[in-house]
RNA sequence: GGCGGCGUAGCCAAGUGGUAAGGCAGAGGUCUGCAAAACCUUUAUUCAUCGGUUCGAUUCCGAUCGCCGCCUCCA
C-alpha cells in the first residue's frame, strides 16, 4: 500500500514517512484574477482525487488550497476602485469555486486569503532576518541563497549553466541584491502608497512566495505531507518556499511533492500566454458535460502531459455515459438470491487492481482499467445467467468506492419519474401491442424532443434522460 | 547553453527483460415491428530509427531523428 508516495518523493532523494493516520496537504491555486483553464482544473481534480483515495485509504486528511489574492494587479485595482481587495476579488473568487464545484471536486477544508495572512509572514521574513537568512536593500528585504546550500534541491536547477542574462528577475543592474538568484521577501512601498502593509522593517508588500510558506505552515504545522501544484510551480515557487521556510525553521518544509503536468493541444502545450486554451465553460457551451472533461482530465497519469483533442473528449463522453449505463442496469437488475463465484471474483479483483493502480504512482489509467474490466465482466453476466442478489449487493458498493475516489460516476438516477412521461411510455406499449406503429413512433419521437431517450429491452421499455 | 519529459494501433493511452491493459472510433453480432439505445465479440507478429548487451528487449545501454517543457507571468 502507499508505494506511489515513494515515488511523489523521487524529487528529494530520501523516504519521510507519514505520520500514522494523517495526510496534511497543500495546494497552490491560481492567482484569482486569472480564469483557470481547463489545464489548469487538471491540477485541482487530481489533488481533489489524491486527497479522497487518501481518505479512502483510511487516512485523515488536512487539504489547504490557495487562491492567491496577493498580486499587484489585484492590488491595485482595489485601490484604484476605492474598494477593499476582498471586495474586488469576491466575485473571481465565486466564479472559481463554481466551476471547481461543477467538476465534482470536494471543497478543501481550509481555503485561506493570503491579504489576511500578512502578519504571519512578517513573522517569518522577521526569523529569516535574524538568522541571516535575508538582507534588507534599499528598504526592500531579500532573501539570501548562499546561506541556503540546498537550494535547487527540489528542481534540480544548476545554477551556473544558466544562460547569462536570460531572466529579467535574475538581472543584477535593477536591483541591489547580493547574488543574481536572491528573491524579494519583501518590496519597499512608499509612506503614501496604498496599499502596503506597516512591519518592524518597513511599509511593504509581500514577496511573491512568502504568502504558502506561512500559510501552509500555520494551518500545517512546520512539517507538512505533501505539497502539490502545476509543473510551473516547482521553480521558482516552491523551490523559494522551501528555501524561506526551511530557512526560518530549521526542519523539513514539505516531505512530498507533486507537480502536475500541462495539456498539450494538438502537440502544444496549453498556456495563457499561447493563447491556445478552453476554459470549462467554454467546453460546457460546446455541450460537454462536467462529468466528460473530469473524466478526460483523469485518464492520463498526472506526471504525463495529456494531449487534448475534442475526439477524446467525445470519447470520455461516451465513456462516462457506458459507466452510468452500467450502473444503472445493475441496480435495476432483478437479482435471484445467492452468489456467484466468477461474479464474487471480478469484483474482488476490481476492488484490488484499482488500489494496486492508485498506490502505484497514483496510475489512475490503470485504475480506469480496472473498473471497465468490472463493467464488462458483470454486463456479462448479466446478459446471460442472470446476477444474483449478493453480487448485485458486492457490485454497487465497489461502484460506490470508485465513485467516492474519482467522481466520474455521477449522482444515481433518482428514479422520480415523471408522471407524464409515465403515461407517454404506457401508451407507447399500447400502441405497439395494437401494432399502431404509427402512433408508437409519434409517442417516440415527442419523447425524444423532451430529453427522453426510450429503451426497449427484452424486459421491457428503460427511458433516461439525455 | 543548463536541466527534464515524451515518441506504443485511426484517436486518447497503460505497461513489463520473456513475447502488447483499458477507453473512444471502426467492423461483426444479440435484441427489435423498424429504428434507436443498450450489451457482447473483434481490431498492433508489433511498441520512432539504427546499433549494442542478453538465451531473449517494446522494456536496459549508446547513437540518430522528431516532439514537448522548465530555466521568464502562467496550474
Amino acid at each position: 500500500m502507499l508505494r506511489f508516495f515513494n515515488t511523489l518523493s523521487r524529487q528529494i532523494e530520501e523516504f519521510h514517512p507519514l505520520e500514522e493516520g494523517k495526510v496534511r496537504m497543500y495546494i497552490c491555486g491560481p492567482t484569482v484574477w486569472n480564469f483557470a483553464h481547463i489545464g489548469n482544473f487538471r491540477t485541482f481534480v487530481f489533488g481533489d482525487v489524491l486527497r479522497r483515495y487518501l481518505k479512502f485509504i483510511g487516512y485523515e486528511v488536512t487539504h489547504v488550497f490557495n487562491l492567491t489574492d496577493i498580486d499587484d494587479r489585484i492590488i491595485n485595482e482595489a485601490a484604484a476602485r476605492n474598494i477593499s481587495i476582498d471586495e474586488f476579488t469576491a466575485p473571481y473568487i465565486e466564479y472559481f469555486w463554481e466551476d471547481f464545484d461543477a467538476l465534482g471536486n470536494e471543497r478543501p477544508e481550509v481555503t485561506p486569503r493570503a491579504t489576511h495572512h500578512v502578519a504571519e509572514m512578517i513573522e517569518i521574513i522577521a526569523k529569516l532576518l535574524e538568522n541571516g537568512h535575508a538582507y534588507e536593500s534599499e528598504g526592500s528585504i531579500y532573501y539570501r541563497i548562499t546561506a541556503f546550500p540546498e537550494y535547487g534541491k527540489l528542481s534540480k536547477i544548476n545554477f551556473s549553466g544558466n544562460r547569462d542574462g536570460g531572466s529579467e528577475r535574475i538581472d543584477t543592474d535593477k536591483y541591489d541584491k547580493e547574488d543574481a538568484r536572491d528573491f524579494a521577501l519583501w518590496k519597499l512601498v512608499g509612506e503614501n502608497e496604498e496599499p502596503g502593509w506597516d512591519a518592524e522593517f518597513g511599509r511593504g508588500r509581500p514577496g511573491w512566495h512568502i504568502e504558502c510558506s506561512a500559510m501552509s505552515m500555520k494551518y500545517l504545522g512546520e512539517t507538512f505531507d505533501l505539497h502539490a501544484g502545476g509543473m510551473d510551480l516547482q521553480f521558482p515557487h516552491h523551490e523559494n518556499e522551501i528555501a524561506q521556510s526551511e530557512g526560518a525553521t530549521g526542519k523539513l518544509f514539505s516531505k512530498y511533492w507533486l507537480h502536475s503536468e500541462f495539456l498539450k493541444i494538438d502537440d502544444v502545450t496549453m498556456s495563457k500566454s499561447k493563447g491556445n486554451f478552453f476554459t470549462f465553460r467554454d467546453l460546457q457551451e460546446q455541450g460537454y458535460s462536467a462529468l466528460a472533461i473530469r473524466y478526460l482530465l483523469l485518464s492520463v497519469p498526472t506526471r504525463k502531459q495529456l494531449n487534448f483533442t475534442f475526439e477524446g473528449l467525445q470519447g470520455a463522453e461516451s465513456t462516462v455515459e457506458r459507466l452510468r449505463n452500467f450502473r444503472q442496469l445493475v441496480t435495476e437488475a432483478r437479482a435471484a438470491e445467492g452468489t456467484d463465484l466468477q461474479a464474487a471474483a471480478s469484483v474482488t479483483k476490481a476492488l484490488t487492481d484499482f488500489e494496486e493502480a492508485m498506490d502505484d504512482d497514483f496510475n489512475t489509467a490503470a485504475a480506469l482499467a480496472a473498473i471497465h474490466d468490472l463493467v464488462r465482466e458483470i454486463n456479462t453476466i448479466m446478459a446471460g445467467e442472470g446476477l444474483l442478489s449478493k453480487d448485485r449487493e458486492a457490485v454497487l458498493d465497489a461502484v460506490a468506492k470508485f465513485n467516492s475516489v474519482l467522481g466520474i460516476f455521477g449522482e444515481a438516477e433518482g428514479g422520480s419519474l415523471d408522471a407524464e412521461i409515465e403515461l407517454l411510455v404506457e401508451e407507447r406499449q399500447e400502441a405497439r401491442r395494437q401494432r399502431n406503429f404509427a402512433r408508437s413512433d409519434e409517442i417516440r419521437d415527442l419523447l425524444a424532443e423532451k430529453g427522453i431517450v426510450l429503451e426497449d429491452t427484452k424486459d421491457g421499455v428503460r427511458w433516461k434522460r439525455k
